[in-house]
DNA sequence: AAAATCACCTGTCCGC
DNA sequence: TGCGGACAGGTGATTT
């Protein structure tokens, strides 16, 4: 579920919270969320130190201190951060916690542990080695009608590759290509330029909007596709009748037979 | 080279 | 009531 509307939001929680909070203590309950670190590692290289920013690309936030170490958080399909104080507010699922001055905490809460934390010092050598593309809201349409061209594979399947775009996950993928009026498994090469640069605007407008609602998908609005995911009949909010539901890549998809070409 | 498949995980919901 | 199975959805490895 974190896509990069939600962590977006993340972003902006973490901002209005933790900044500038020293931090006390690290503790981990699981460490199946430590990707290239340990817990003796995290108390070494943060204890002492303040967060001071965050930075998001893709779905992955960075946490800057001010010392050389970056926390890089990446939330699996079912993390959050949780900022808290009173110890009836500590979430369900806390994998790693970080003690800050003044008796805050900062949760990194993970149902179904498929989240991640990395500790790095420089972020565009992590963005390499883990081949993550450019960011799909800083993405020029320059850029992004090459990575269009140069791709042999479907819509859908190029919108949700994080080392060509990052950021897009499965549900805003059907949401940009509803919005766009083009069919998931239409191959990216193909593409009109007139295509292309409504694509990229398209793509740019349902991640925007999706952040001004807080990426909440409870407020979109009707004539957007992602409310139909949860109904049991869903249709297509162009009124053009029964959505078609199947799975694209692997991953569950809806999109409308008659309005996306 | 792209797409399909499985594995990783847990909680929820559906049907028998 | 209870239990098995499908499903949710991001990513990475493996197979087709």
């Amino acid at each position: 579920m974190p896509e990069l509307p939600d962590v977006e939001v993340f972003k902006r929680y973490l901002e209005s919270t933790v900044l500038p909070k020293s931090i006390t203590d690290v503790e981990v309950t699981d460490y199946t969320v430590l990707a290239n670190t340990t817990q003796p590692a995290l108390q070494r290289e943060l204890v002492g130190n303040a967060f001071m920013s965050v930075q998001r690309h893709g779905k992955q936030l960075f946490l800057h201190t001010d010392g050389p170490a970056i926390l890089a958080m990446h939330f699996g399909m079912t993390g959050k951060p949780v900022y808290y104080r009173q110890p009836e507010k500590k979430p369900e699922h806390p994998r790693v916690t970080f003690t800050l001055e003044e008796g805050y905490r900062l949760a990194f809460d993970c149902q179904r542990l498929l989240g991640r934390i990395h500790l790095l010092k420089d972020i565009d050598a992590f963005l390499r080695t883990h081949e993550i593309g450019p960011d799909a809201l800083r993405i020029d349409e320059g850029d992004f009608a090459e990575a269009i061209q140069n791709s042999r594979s479907g819509l859908k399947s190029l919108l949700m590759d994080q080392t060509r775009i990052a950021g897009i996950g499965n549900v805003y993928a059907d949401e940009i290509l509803f919005r766009a009026h083009l069919s998931p498994r239409h191959k990216a090469a193909r593409l009109t330029p007139a295509q292309t640069t409504t694509l990229y605007r398209d793509m740019k407008y349902v991640l925007e909007q999706a952040i001004a609602q807080q990426a909440d998908r409870n407020r979109y609005p009707r004539t957007w596709l992602t409310p139909q995911r949860t109904k049991k009949s869903p249709g297509c909010p162009r009124g053009c009748g029964p959505l078609r539901q199947g799975k694209v890549n692997g991953r569950t998809t809806y999109w409308c037979p008659k309005c996306q070409e």
